[in-house]
DNA sequence: TCATTAAATTGTT
DNA sequence: AACAATTTAATGA
């Protein structure tokens, strides 16, 4: 417990380039799409800065524009327990917005991010007046699932190539996060991070997929070529 | 714009 | 965990 980190930095209006890395803001109509845009609110996240933590009241339901964020949770040993990275286009916290309640996890700035937020008022302002809205939300809701029961598949396996590989092709997502595209922005330190490996496990893990044209590492970040073999692991023999 | 230097990231033991 | 090698970012003429 030494400095406590800044809530967020400054809020300020959105941008109109920051406003393009909203991928559910074209699913409005005009009318709708401009009166949201004026409230959505942008923050800078510096590494390690908390965009929310458990059981404060609800502000805002949030989307990452630029960066890398991590939920987590802290549990009753006072250890910390990373659930999943979150890369641009993904947008979280829709559950507690539904519901009115105290967030339930951390969200933290793996890196220096920027950070979009919808007040929880307006949420449901949309969901009262957007078909295409809730279509939105609801597939969000519905791709989450998915990826939260091969989150419990990936825990149970204990070949480290194989959750190297899984936890790439969740971030990989193109649903929940459109804004990653084929090059997804990540050190392999910061990879090490959420995964729960150390950083040479997951370098020798990525070179490993590497060398089955499964993805390409490249400097600061790391290419997709077949995201359907990344997330059935049909690589994993070494074939040799 | 180019060259130099510092910082970040990766590869390897 | 340590260290060398490589890549990018920052600086200043």
């Amino acid at each position: 417990m030494s400095t406590e980190p800044s809530l967020h930095g400054r809020r300020r209006p959105a941008r109109n380039d920051e406003l393009l890395a909203i991928p559910w803001l074209e699913v409005l109509d005009e009318r709708q799409r401009e009166r949201v845009a004026l409230e959505i609110k942008v923050s800078d996240a510096l590494p390690g800065d908390f965009i929310c933590r458990t059981a404060r009241p609800v502000t805002y339901w949030f989307g990452v524009i630029d960066g890398l964020l991590k939920m987590s949770t802290d549990n009753a040993e006072g250890q910390t327990m990373t659930y999943t990275g979150i890369p641009p286009g993904g947008w979280f916290g829709e559950g507690t917005a539904l519901k009115r309640e105290p967030y339930r996890y951390n969200i933290q700035a793996l890196r220096s991010s920027i950070v979009a937020g919808l007040p929880v008022d307006t949420f449901h302002w949309l969901l009262d007046h957007s078909i295409g809205f809730n279509r939105f939300v609801m597939n969000q809701i519905n791709e989450r699932l998915g990826q939260f029961i091969a989150a419990r598949e990936i825990d149970r396996m204990n070949n480290p190539d194989a959750r190297v590989a899984r936890s790439l092709a969740a971030l990989f997502n193109p649903v929940l996060y459109p804004g990653v595209g084929e090059l997804l922005r990540i050190t392999q330190q910061e990879l090490a991070y959420l995964v729960g490996l150390s950083r040479q496990r997951v370098n020798e893990a990525l070179n490993a997929l590497q060398a089955q044209s499964v993805i390409r590492v490249e400097y600061g970040g790391l290419r997709v070529l077949d995201l359907g073999a990344l997330r059935s692991s049909i690589f994993l023999k070494h074939p040799r």
